[in-house]
RNA sequence: GCCCCCAUCGUCUAGCGGCCUAGGACGCCGCCCUCUCACGGCGGUAACGCGGGUUCAAAUCCCGCUGGGGGUACCA
């Protein structure tokens, strides 16, 4: 009903970010449901980047915003895509648009500053109290031009997700549309460029439902009929703020600098506010987008939960194939984020876990924690896990599983994981101990820490040397803690050396 | 202050007058699986903010209250 009939014009939805120099999560939500609408309905999804404020306008960041659409699977050759458009590239049209508006009389200059009209009224937020409007001023340098809105009567809005919010007329203040220096303001530019791209849906964030009449009058005074609104609920945080880049964490590269999937991004942002129903959470974005209507996204603010989000994450991890998730650590297994260099690095010792570190991993930067022993020359004790591990006397069941490790004679244990298996289970039962407890100290020894990969499969990829060095270290140390006479400067170092 | 919006488990939500002793997911807890952890499986914890109406019947409709949020710039 709201949508155009078959046959009938399409909708064109528009997204209208200005360069700030990251992707707020927020944005990107706004973003995703207009596609989807665009999508769904076979319109038009239109990129405006609104740069007309110097101050948040720089070349790479327009670079970054394009680079947001193609990581949430908006690819700017999809024949729904629209731009990108510049709104510095419009201004002519806006300051005809609001000479338009001052000739009709729909707008008037204005030279009261901030502070006359403060002390004039004497209030910080009063507004503006109509002073200038029937001084009859012509243009001047620093005359603001202001819309003269209606004293009587309401504006009534249509707004598919929250009904028909209605404002008094008498509340809306004589607002500005162009500055003293002439620019246009957001208000008018936003609108006289959602008319020249004849946007039919406004789609945007609940932040702008009271600038909503405004520009709504002005499609009006323009001649135009406005286009159809629809505020989403603001994302917030644990405070229930809206979400803010000073105080929280919302830049989108930076979810994915960590290791979040741009996928799992994509799902978990279409389900704030909105719901595929069916009790399905996870989806493929074509399958949500046959599912999606604005009308049913909900109008209360949406928490932006990390834990769910991490959740997400490790589902499409999961997912993944160990090929492609090899693919996606990539960024974590080289360069600055890897803790080991390049040669210490070794392609085929990866390849061997990777399918156990696979699902033991919910955000890709976890791969390095996993895996960190492999490659470096001795591997990071986490003191707690070695306190709890060699508690009791699991050094002298360390000392037995490494001279059973070490038998070259007749008992040689074949240098492969059940094998291994077997004998740290026989070492443990003659200790009294079940396997359960008895891995725990050769796992410290081995990894540092007392959580990690399946023990005798990364024994077994280590290597007998080196294993058989680790649990040297791991004896030397407890040596070294069982004797006190020895001075702290000769204690070394807790790791050991291979 | 003024204007506007919002209100179901801790969180995201399903619910659009009877199917609700309110469903799913995340989180949390327990059990199973198990060499640790994770994965997986099973089970549990936990919500309709309050007060009035309307109705045979309300989480669902209306009003008020309370509580939260957003806006209030010659920013966008």
């Amino acid at each position: 009903m709201t949508f155009p009939a078959p046959g009938s014009s399409p909708i064109r939805v528009r997204f209208a970010p200005s360069p700030t120099g990251m992707f707020h999560v927020g944005s990107a939500r706004s973003t995703l449901f207009n596609w989807a609408v665009a999508k769904h309905e076979g319109g038009t999804f239109v990129l405006r980047i609104e740069d007309t404020d110097v101050s948040r306008n720089q070349p790479e960041w327009v670079e970054g915003i394009l680079a947001a659409m193609e990581s949430l699977g908006i690819s700017t050759q999809d024949p729904a895509f629209e731009g990108p458009y510049f709104q510095s590239q419009n201004v002519e049209l806006h300051q005809q648009s609001a000479l338009r508006l001052f000739e009709t009389g729909a707008a008037y200059y204005c030279d009261c500053t901030r502070d006359v009209l403060v002390a004039r009224t004497g209030s910080q937020h009063a507004g503006y109290d109509g002073f200038c409007r029937d001084r009859g001023l012509e243009y001047a340098e620093g005359r603001a031009l202001r819309f003269r809105t209606p004293d009587e009567g309401e504006t009534h809005v249509v707004d598919l997700i929250r009904g028909n919010p209605t404002f008094p007329n008498e509340a809306i203040e004589d607002f500005v549309i162009a500055r003293g220096n002439g620019t246009p303001v957001f208000l008018l530019a936003n609108v006289v460029d959602d008319m020249d791209e004849r946007i039919t849906h406004v789609i945007r964030g609940e932040e702008h439902l009271p600038n909503t009449p405004k520009q709504q009058l002005l499609w009006a005074a323009l001649g135009a009929a406005p286009p159809v609104w629809a505020h989403l609920p603001v994302l917030v945080n644990e405070k229930r703020q809206k979400l803010s880049k000073r105080r929280d964490k919302v830049s989108l590269e930076s979810f994915f600098a960590e290791g979040y999937l741009p996928a799992a991004m994509v799902n978990y942002l279409m389900l704030l506010g909105w719901s595929p129903g069916n009790d399905e959470e996870i989806l493929p974005f074509d399958e949500m987008v046959s599912r999606f209507k604005i009308e049913d996204v909900n109008s209360s603010p949406a928490f932006f939960d990390v834990k769910k989000l991490t959740a997400f994450n490790g589902e499409y991890i999961r997912a993944l194939s160990v090929a492609e998730f090899t693919a996606a650590c990539g960024p974590w297994l080289h360069g600055p984020n890897a803790p080991w260099s390049e040669e210490q690095f070794d392609r085929s010792v990866f390849d061997a876990v990777a399918p156990l570190a696979h699902s033991r991993v919910a955000l890709l930067s976890e791969i390095t924690d996993n895996v960190d022993f492999l490659f470096l020359d001795a591997p990071i004790i986490d003191e707690d896990s070695w306190n709890k591990a060699f508690k009791g006397a699991a050094g002298e069941l360390l000392a037995d599983v490494r001279a059973a490790l070490a038998d070259t004679g007749p008992a040689e244990v074949a240098w492969e994981a059940e094998a291994l298996k077997d004998t740290v289970t026989t070492v443990g039962e003659a200790h009294g101990m079940k396997l359960g407890k008895a891995q725990a100290p050769v796992r410290v020894a081995v990894t540092g820490r007392r959580i990690g990969l399946p023990l005798f499969e990364s024994l077994e990829v280590l290597g007998r040397e080196r294993t058989l060095a680790r649990l040297d270290a791991a004896l030397a140390r407890l040596a070294e803690t069982a004797a006190p006479a020895v001075t702290p400067s000769e204690a070394g170092v807790s790791a050991g050396v291979e």
